[in-house]
RNA sequence: UACCCCGUGGUGUAACGGUAACACAGCGCCCUUUGGAGGCGUUAUUCUUGGUUCGAAUCCAAGCGGGGUAGCCA
């Protein structure tokens, strides 16, 4: 039994806001997830979205969802659209109520955060500099003042205002902190807070001509939304002194928001980085970024995870400072672990071989009964056709089979799931030598519920009626990578699994011709399959979402 | 190099000064009309060394190891 998101997580977070919330240091609590519209979330920011909106609801709190655009060059309004779709399906009614009325944008600030930096100019807190990046750079790596630091403040007010009205080009100038220039921290040598950017924006168009930075604008929009917890992964840990060096020169009232920190999300077997992703996407190694491969929401989603599942592996994994490597089998049996409790059973043929039960009518049909799930008795019963012609999987027979293996052999016997025991006569090869089809005979009195069904056979095997069964497409998904780190040394391209994607031609029981796109299935002794959006209604096409626990492929690796 | 952060079984986490717990993975057994599920069992000098304390995974110091930052990206 695994925990689930009912159970109330704690952590090093959660219990400082327990303890601010004793302290009545906040009225409400309020988060945020704020990602920048540049590309598909992914796994990580599905742990960062369970923390921030899991931190709403458990403490009857707002969790908004905010758009970092400040860099015009890099932001597209693509984005924010597959963004705001995977952040609703994943808090679907699990706390949609939580939801900020959603989405703001940081360029909805732009105006504010021009004339917070127009105050700090006027204190005498920053000032415009006109050395080159590279200049900067240097000045900042030795700890040296810009020779530009010093400007009065009217010329400081003036440049700033006319850096606002275009009259310079890009790179030209910056606005920048005055904090110090010595600082041991290297984010508190004067940073820059503005920068001439000619570019359209997603959203503001050619309005502005300098653009915020990410510190100045991040800031701020919590300070301007009331967040009171402003959580974010470990690489901002050293900004933070910036983040409240910004409070308090602007002076602003308690009660203000804090930052705090923890490790973003390292899976084995899979890139997560959003540069990484996209490269997989732009160089066509994946079909896009849904691709059911791809560790994106929106991939996962395809792949058939659901936002439970992702909750529940959220609350696995927990949240820490240590910049830990979660297990890929940790996600994989949060999967199962779910699936098994709600996965509607049916058989599938993957790889199928034909079977003749040489003893039963030609042209007779019965129909058997069949457990819907094993796990759920509300789940009921469907009958399945039965008949002389089946097919059975593959795997599931060997004419020279190693020990311990106890499925059809010539002259074995194997139980047909909810049906009969038959036994394997004949092996009919075609000119090649390939197996074409097995005659057996059934034991007629063997049947589910018949005299002799008691009987002890080892083996059990799914199987479906060839004239009864609906073609399908079957899209076998297996993990992205052969490595457990593919960007530990060297190219992680290099390392790409390429049995990743395998598609059959499977033959299915006919009740999966009704079969729903939001429901999941287990094909018996399989694996979790869902329905395609590529599905029409003269095909399907099923996504293997996890294969089931295979003991056997272990036993026969030894 | 400087600064910051982090070190608990193979992996991820818990234990909040009172004598190491849970899950995953692995291995073994039982059960099974899914080789699934389930049940039972099995695996630990808490990085090191000092210190504080009746008592330290927990507090302090140093060392070692790992990660992060040093964009006019976020």
């Amino acid at each position: 039994m695994t925990a689930s998101t009912e159970n109330s997580p704690s952590d090093f977070i959660r219990d400082i806001i327990a303890e601010d919330i004793r302290r009545g240091k906040y009225k409400q609590i309020r988060t945020r997830f704020p990602p920048e519209p540049n590309g598909y979330l992914h796994i990580g920011h599905a742990k960062s979205i369970c923390l921030n909106f899991g931190i709403a609801r458990e403490f009857g709190g707002i969790c908004n969802v905010r758009m970092d655009d400040t860099n015009p060059t890099k932001e597209e309004a693509e984005y924010v659209q597959s963004i705001m779709t995977d952040v609703r399906w994943l808090v679907d009614s699990w706390a949609d109520n939580h939801i900020g009325g959603a989405p703001l944008y940081a360029s909805d600030y732009f105006e504010q955060f021009y004339e917070y930096a127009v105050d700090l100019v006027r204190t005498g807190k920053a000032y415009v500099c006109d050395m080159t990046p590279e200049e900067t750079d240097a000045y900042r790596r030795l700890g040296k003042a810009s020779c530009f630091r010093d400007r009065s403040v009217e010329e400081n007010l003036d440049l700033f205002a006319r850096m606002k009205a275009g009259e310079f080009l890009d790179g030209a100038r910056t606005l920048r902190a005055k904090i110090d220039v010595n600082a041991a921290n290297v984010w508190l040598r004067d940073p820059v807070l503005y920068r001439i950017r000619h570019a359209s924006h997603h959203r503001t168009g050619e309005k502005w001509c300098i653009y915020p930075m990410y510190d100045w604008a991040h800031t701020l929009s919590d300070y301007i939304e009331g967040i009171t917890h402003s959580i974010c992964t470990l690489e901002f840990e050293v900004h933070r002194p910036l983040y409240d060096w910004i409070l308090d020169a602007l002076e602003f009232p308690e009660p203000r928001p804090h930052q705090y920190e923890f490790a973003r999300l390292n899976l084995t077997y899979s890139v997560i980085s959003k540069r990484k992703l996209i490269q997989l996407v732009d160089e066509k190694l994946v079909s896009g970024w849904d691709d059911p491969r791809m560790v994106t929401i929106s991939g996962l989603r395809r792949r058939g995870v659901t936002p439970g599942v992702l909750r529940t592996f959220a609350y696995n994994i927990g949240i820490t400072k240590y910049p830990s490597m979660t297990d890929m089998a940790l996600l994989e049996h949060t999967m199962r672990d779910e699936f098994n409790r709600i996965a509607t059973r049916r058989l599938a043929v993957l790889r199928p071989i034909k079977i003749v039960l040489t003893n039963y009518p030609e042209g007779k049909t019965e129909e058997l009964d069949a457990i819907n799930n094993p796990e759920d008795s509300d789940a009921g019963m469907r009958r399945i056709p039965f008949s002389r012609d089946l097919y059975i999987e593959r795997d599931d027979f060997m004419e020279t089979p190693p020990p311990k293996y106890f499925r059809l052999q010539p002259g074995g016997e194997v139980r047909l799931k909810y049906a009969y025991i038959i036994k394997c006569d004949e092996v009919v090869k075609d000119e090649k030598g390939n197996i074409s089809e097995l005659r057996c005979t059934v034991d007629l009195d063997s049947k589910s519920g018949g005299p002799t069904a008691g009987r002890k056979v080892k083996g059990t095997i799914h199987w479906v009626s060839a004239s009864h069964a609906i073609d399908a497409e079957v899209r076998l998904y297996d993990r992205l990578f052969t490595v457990p780190e593919p960007d530990a040394s060297g190219d992680f391209k290099s390392f790409i699994n390429p049995h990743s994607l395998e598609v059959v031609s499977a033959k299915c029981e006919p009740a999966l011709a009704a079969a729903r796109p939001e429901e999941r299935y287990q094909f018996e002794r399989l694996g979790y399959f869902a329905l395609d959006p590529d599905s029409s209604r003269e095909k399907q096409v099923w996504n293997r979402t996890v294969t089931l626990r295979d003991t056997w492929a272990k036993e026969a690796k030894k």
